[in-house]
RNA sequence: GGGGCCGUAGCUCAAUUGGUUAGAGUACCGGACUGUCGAUCCGGUGGUUGGGGGUUCGAGUCCCCUCGGCCUCGCCA
């Protein structure tokens, strides 16, 4: 070792001592007759002193040091002068007189450094990673997420889940995300597609009796990427046997807990509250609301079919919705030309067709240029309905029910975040249970799976799957944690009857059932137990832990939202006698 | 594929209506200083204003194209 201690374990206690230290250097304060080094590693900061009556060969050597330097230093543990004491770190009582130094690295001007107040753009951080990665928050992310994955691993092992690997190269499927896809070098023109998620394979394991299985897993998704979302991201994959829904969600609700009190000291109170899709949807128009705060959407139709503005007459006629939510206290904060920007977002981002909006004012009465057409007693229930007070503003969306929950469901987030309802401290989790079976696509006019064609529908809605697809719920449910989906699962079709309807409904007939699922439709048929389970997104909960608003400032090589790594340049071209072996030629796009 | 924000010194930012030699803080280099810890003080180096084209007497600023980063809709569970 070339080391005795890290730089942030000593204190007064080694007073005396002669140890060895080894770390980067953080900042060197100079004072002609004498020298103050910060040393620096993930554990904290020692400062080393050089004064007058050093041995020449430190004053020498300490000379050649510069920021970000790595270097080793040998000197003596001494308490610092009274009053001259750091508070602000753990080694702050005590310093190292030097007595010997060694340059291990040199570091040229580095383009920033790991402890500088302001944080450079992002594309710099990421192209230099590794100096990025020497800041003290993204050590403590990268703590954090260590210790999430050992608490998980630790809950499933004491709950006789057994910890299974399985296939990075399978085979493409064709429903859910776009595959990332391996050229075969064996077979010429065929293709290995990485996982999406493990979710078959983990099936099997159910059929094969593993009736408790783990994996943190790796995903792969070829889609464009998001705040909240990277190509490639970590799963916690869980899978059992012999469990309905609450089993599932009960498992879970027990790793919450133990992850909140160990790692955040919070205590949560079990089970998590649950609520419907439907319900989630009526009540705040997402299917992960952010329950830290209220805001609820409020139905008036009925109110506007009995109006003569056009505009909410019409859409209620047509059977559309007329919703609203309530900005407590926003009245002032918005001008006009604040709520244009508003009505321009709902429009732009949700096609929405447009905003409609009160202002309670002082006497109480809602303002708005649409007032007028509104009759008193009228104006009096949507007061009392969304219980406006002075200095509301009341934001209502006219359209279908898709467009109205999507765009409240826009307003509500922004009114949140801009009115301050919630504390960035504070986390709430949830369940979002009973989901469609399935969403129709509207352009191939055809049923596709909500979760995926595995899910189970709920006993008392398997008479819909034939009469009205539509409207048949799922055994499936979403953890949620303050407005993010963080997970989610489902019971799975164990019935090889069933999984065939399903598959018919989305399109499948029976021979391409067989050429894209034929080994798990057997599978099925060879003892398969009732089985369930969920996948967690890791990277998402170690975000929601670290307090943090992306997914990249917790993931150690994360890609830009063009999918690029700008430390390796990855993606790349590669070696013509590589796309030869795999016989592949690359088509140049014209233009 | 669509919408939006951004790109100026190594870094973070400023630069009036299009108008003199593009500034500040920090970093870096040199000097001073015996107790600092965001050290302080003095001095200095440092610019293809992301790139290309255009309008203009004159462009960091206006227009077009392009490259890159972020946010977002679609996409994705």
């Amino acid at each position: 070792m070339l080391r005795t201690h890290n730089c942030g374990e000593l204190n007064k206690d080694h007073i005396g001592q002669t140890v060895t230290l080894c770390g980067w250097v953080d900042t060197i304060r100079d004072f002609g007759q004498g020298q103050f080094i910060d040393l620096r590693d993930r554990y904290g900061r020692t400062q080393v002193t050089i004064g007058p009556n050093s041995p020449d060969e430190v004053k020498q050597v300490v000379g050649q040091f510069h920021r970000e330097c790595v270097v080793q230093v040998t000197g003596i543990v001494s308490a610092r002068p009274e009053g001259q004491q750091n508070e602000k770190i753990a080694t702050g009582d005590i310093e190292i007189e030097a007595q010997q130094a060694v340059l291990l690295n040199s570091c040229p001007n580095p383009p920033f450094l790991p402890s500088q107040a302001e944080l450079p753009n992002e594309d710099l951080r990421l192209k230099y990673r590794y100096l990025d990665l020497r800041r003290k928050e993204m050590q403590e992310t990268l703590a954090l997420r260590s210790r999430v994955t050992k608490g998980i691993r630790d809950y499933f092992e004491a709950n006789q889940f057994v910890d299974i690997e399985t296939p990075i190269l399978g085979r493409s499927t064709p429903e859910g995300a776009r595959d990332y896809l391996v050229p075969s070098r064996v077979h010429h023109g065929e293709f290995y597609a990485l996982p999406q998620s493990p979710q078959i394979y983990k099936q099997i394991m159910m059929i094969a009796g593993y009736d408790r299985y783990v994996q943190i897993a790796r995903c792969f998704r070829d889609e464009d990427l998001r705040a909240d979302r990277q190509p490639e991201f970590t799963q916690l994959d869980m899978e059992m046997s012999f469990v309905d829904a609450d089993d599932v969600m009960g498992m879970i609700d027990g790793l919450m807990k133990k992850l909140a009190h160990d790692l955040l000291g919070i205590d949560i109170e079990l089970p998590l509250p649950r609520m419907t899709y439907h319900e989630a949807m009526t009540r705040f128009g997402h299917d992960a609301p952010d329950l830290r705060f209220g805001m609820e959407i409020v139905d008036c139709t009925d109110l506007a079919a009995q109006t003569e503005f056009r505009v909410f007459r019409g859409v209620a006629d047509a059977g559309q919705f007329v919703r609203g939510i309530n900005a407590v206290g926003a009245a002032s904060l918005f001008s006009r030309k604040r709520i244009d920007e508003l009505t321009t977002y709902v429009q732009e981002d949700f096609s929405a067709k447009g905003l409609a909006w009160f202002k309670v004012n002082d006497e109480g009465e809602l303002a708005s240029p649409i007032a007028k057409n509104f009759e008193a007693a009228i104006l009096e229930e949507i007061k009392s309905r969304m219980d406006a007070k002075p200095g509301d503003l009341l934001l209502f969306i006219a359209d279908s029910w898709d467009v109205s929950c999507k765009a409240l469901n826009g307003l509500r987030k922004k009114m949140g975040a801009e009115l301050e309802l919630y504390d960035d401290q504070q986390m709430h989790f949830s369940w979002v249970v009973e989901f469609p079976m399935f969403d129709h696509d509207e352009e191939e006019d055809r049923w596709v799976a909500k979760h995926h064609p595995f899910t189970a529908p709920l006993e008392s809605d398997l008479e819909q799957l034939e009469t009205d697809p539509g409207q048949a719920r799922a055994q499936a449910y979403d953890l949620v944690i303050n407005g993010y989906e963080a997970g989610g699962g489902t019971i799975r079709i164990h019935d090889s009857g069933i999984q065939q309807q399903v598959f018919g409904l989305l399109g499948m007939d029976e021979q391409q059932a067989r050429e894209r699922f034929g080994f798990l439709l057997d599978a099925l048929k060879f003892g398969a137990p009732p089985h369930g389970g969920i996948a967690l997104g890791i990277d998402r909960v170690v975000m929601l832990f670290a307090g943090l608003d992306n997914i990249r400032d917790c993931i150690t090589f994360p890609k830009t939202q063009r999918a690029t790594d700008l430390m390796t340049q990855a993606p790349s071209g590669v070696d013509e006698t590589q796309l030869d072996e795999l016989a592949i030629s690359v088509i140049q796009p014209e233009d």
